[in-house]
DNA sequence: ATTTGACTAAATAAGTATAATTGGTCAAAA
DNA sequence: TTTTGACCAATTATACTTATTTAGTCAAAT
């Protein structure tokens, strides 16, 4: 059952996570949190030493809901196991997900002087170079063409993700299209340039997706 | 004939790119110009009447190289003419512009405060804009999918050519596969997703840049 | 007729002293 | 036992002064 100490500790991560998104980590103060989770400052370092491991915090939570939330899209999409049909769902998790956007773009601006501690938690192995591994492991199963670079394709792969949360910075917002066309789009081409002849197996690369994101939520709680 | 007048506007042109890309705008001297010119101070105000003035020159000089290079690319590429082979020659001219590369990223660090003028010269319309008609002409010579929504295809256009020259700000250099190939991979991706069925006309392809790299052109000179 | 470089006003940077804020602690209150 | 908020050292912001650099000019040299 859920412990009343659980429930202020979601508190904090969620009051850290809206003033984080909002105001950026150097602009959000400990205290501002503590009142925005109902509680004093003091309480808050019962259940964190510093003010960086609010934000790891923060960054675990937000992955982890990432990652639910796209399994959940894979799961519920009958085509969610095609290359682009994952990368689709994959990116209307991520578009859900300031914080997440935040972190992909790594918006100095919002992670502030987070990114400047040597040992922070995005250098760390456990989160990246994960495109790649999927690429690979779908073409195993057939479900993208054997004749593709994956290390490219997966390169490619990110620049549109990026593209997608990035391109307001050197286009006027209001000369973007609205981006859930943007993603169907995307989602088309990949589709295109990337499935077999055959069409490819869905259900093949659902079962890879469910292992991969799997592992990964498990490395995590 | 070219006049000794001309010969050294260039020379200034070209020192004043060669520090704007290392130094950026702000950090490059109009007196650091001048001696890389192997002229005085004084003899730059003959040619331009403002440092801003120069930045321009050296922006149109920069754009005018870049079409050049991309037109000759197209002419000399039996593939010139299909979207893929437009936009991989295209992105081939803009790879080796670095000053090219910094002004299509808004790049601050090289922009500096020229990009503060209220009436800068990229704020004009003859620099925008342009990718959304060259799809649409493409439709209508059938050299790209009838249905495909052209807002939508030039928009994913941009973003990978954003990511091809801005992926270094979020990853490791040393992640990012050779530009060659990234770019040798865009270029496959866009004919697949992108070319009609029957495989599309180069050379009516070929027809419509030449028109309207040629018109751009006219207006620069 | 050209070109220069010393010159100036204006902008930018560097330095400094002071005030305000903030991360983190801990004795006392609940 | 659990939680608080006053407290402090340290960082960060502000206001101001001084020093340096730089865009642009122009009388003098070439």
């Amino acid at each position: 059952m859920r412990t009343e100490n659980e429930d202020r500790e979601d508190r904090i991560i969620n009051a850290a996570r809206k003033l984080i998104v909002h105001y950026g980590y150097d602009k959000t103060t400990v205290d501002e949190i503590a009142q925005e989770a109902g509680i004093s400052k003091g309480a808050v370092y019962l259940h964190f030493d510093k003010k960086e491991a609010i934000f790891e915090a923060v960054f675990i939570h937000a992955l982890k809901n990432y990652a639910d939330k796209w399994m959940d899209l894979i799961e519920h999409d009958p085509k969610g196991g095609t290359i682009g049909g994952m990368y689709k769902n994959m990116l209307f998790a991520l578009k859900d997900s300031p914080f997440m956007v935040a972190v992909f773009k790594q918006d100095r601006r919002v992670l502030g002087n987070y990114m400047k501690r040597p040992d922070n938690i995005f250098k760390g192995e456990s989160f990246k170079g994960t495109r790649f591994e999927t690429v690979k492991l779908f073409q195993e199963a057939g479900v993208v063409r054997q004749d593709l670079d994956p290390m490219i394709a997966a390169h490619i792969m990110n620049m549109l993700a990026y593209g997608l949360v990035a391109m307001d910075e050197v286009m006027e917002t209001d000369e973007i299209p609205p981006t859930e066309a943007v993603i169907e789009g995307i989602a088309d081409f990949m589709d295109r340039a990337m499935t077999p002849p055959n069409g490819g197996d869905s259900n093949a690369g659902k079962a890879i997706l469910r292992k991969m994101i799997g592992s990964s939520l498990e490395k995590l709680s």
